[in-house]
DNA sequence: ACCTGAACACCGTTCAAGT
DNA sequence: ACCTGAACACCGTTCAAGT
């Protein structure tokens, strides 16, 4: 009964379309065919699996990584990856996790891999100290992220949440932890500022390493 | 046709153990009950579903990480808290996503947030200071160890990966990649030093904020 | 109080059959 | 070449029934 046919982008990007509104646990193949007006079974005639199908998914979040240039300043170069992985990793709240549970071959991997890796080969890092500023950058981000999703998206509501919790911290049993919600819902932190503070710290530690 | 009745934490080390062993995707509460020589219905008893079996056994993980003394130094604490979460989490390697998707409420949990936090206080951060503190070396550890995950677990291991994924990347398509690959699987790449220069890193930048 | 069998509403994937 | 219905081997969970 479909009018088009049936493309492997089609199905990728429905899928993560119902990934990014329903979360991933409640995508199957059965619901994406119907999203599709097809039935599951046709799906397997573009994408081999659903394995091969988060595979695809997982590219297509890396491609909207904003790709360092070759030759540009390297740390401004970062910065600007990392924020973008962040913002990326936040619009499909399913990628960080696909990302922690299988090694990615697609071709957005491969193109972020390269010029990464060479914005900081051009600018006088080795291979070694490259493939380990890169791992430290995006361990923190992929970690912050990881911290940040599980709290409210809006910082107005980080307030709330602390102030929602409160009651369950006995003060008595654990004095730390229910003062630092309370400092939580005065407003004291700010997930946004911190974010870059963070990577600040991370890239000044770099810096130490870059010969010119 | 148990012998012994079942309790939560009999349930709970089975479910580790199980997914310790085969991986989180493997255990449902079929196998799990088969394993306990008990049919799946009976796990309702102790359990109340399959999320809380999760966030029980996630606690168990929690209670892995060693816990700072609040009296203590505060750099040597908050590494070797990061060194034992490292260590936790690649021994279930399951945990790190659950510690993803849910917000642990469990009693460990509470522990290792107050002790974390009151070492910092005691060492003269604020409450503000103290949570953007954790934050980030959880972020760093998180992703750090998310990264490791998708690679080989010993470290001999990492170069022969490296020289079977080299024939994959094209030379001249991903020069930098290529040449990244390289330089793994001539073993320039030592997952267990850089984890603590990172580490080191973040403290660093940590202790600008540290008044004595 | 705890365990169970049967049932319900789902899964991913195969296969032979259609067009 | 692509789509499908039926089937297989699974899921988590409810419920009424047993002890």
């Amino acid at each position: 009964m479909a009018s088009r046919t049936l493309t492997p982008d089609m199905i990728v990007g429905k899928a993560i379309a119902l990934a990014d509104a329903a979360g991933i646990q409640k995508l199957s193949m059965r619901k994406l065919a119907a999203a599709l007006d097809v039935t599951a079974m046709s799906l397997y005639n573009h994408v081999k699996n659903k394995e091969d199908l988060l595979d695809l998914m997982l590219d297509q979040v890396v491609a909207e990584f904003a790709r360092p240039d070759v030759d540009g300043q390297w740390d401004n170069m970062i910065r600007r990856r990392a924020h973008s992985m962040r913002t990326a990793l936040k619009a499909h709240p399913w990628a960080l996790s696909l990302l922690t549970s299988r090694i990615n071959l697609g071709a957005a991997m491969f193109a972020d891999m390269n010029a990464t890796t060479g914005c900081l080969i051009t600018s006088g890092f080795t291979y070694a100290q490259a493939d380990w500023a890169k791992n430290a950058v995006d361990s923190f981000t992929y970690g912050y992220v990881l911290q940040e999703m599980n709290f409210p998206v809006e910082p107005d509501q980080y307030q709330a949440t602390a102030r929602q919790f409160l009651p369950m911290i006995s003060k008595a049993d654990y004095p730390y932890f229910h003062g630092a919600a309370v400092a939580v819902a005065d407003g004291a932190y700010d997930g946004q500022t911190d974010f870059d503070f963070g990577l600040s710290m991370v890239l000044d530690g770099l810096r130490k390493w870059q010969p010119a």
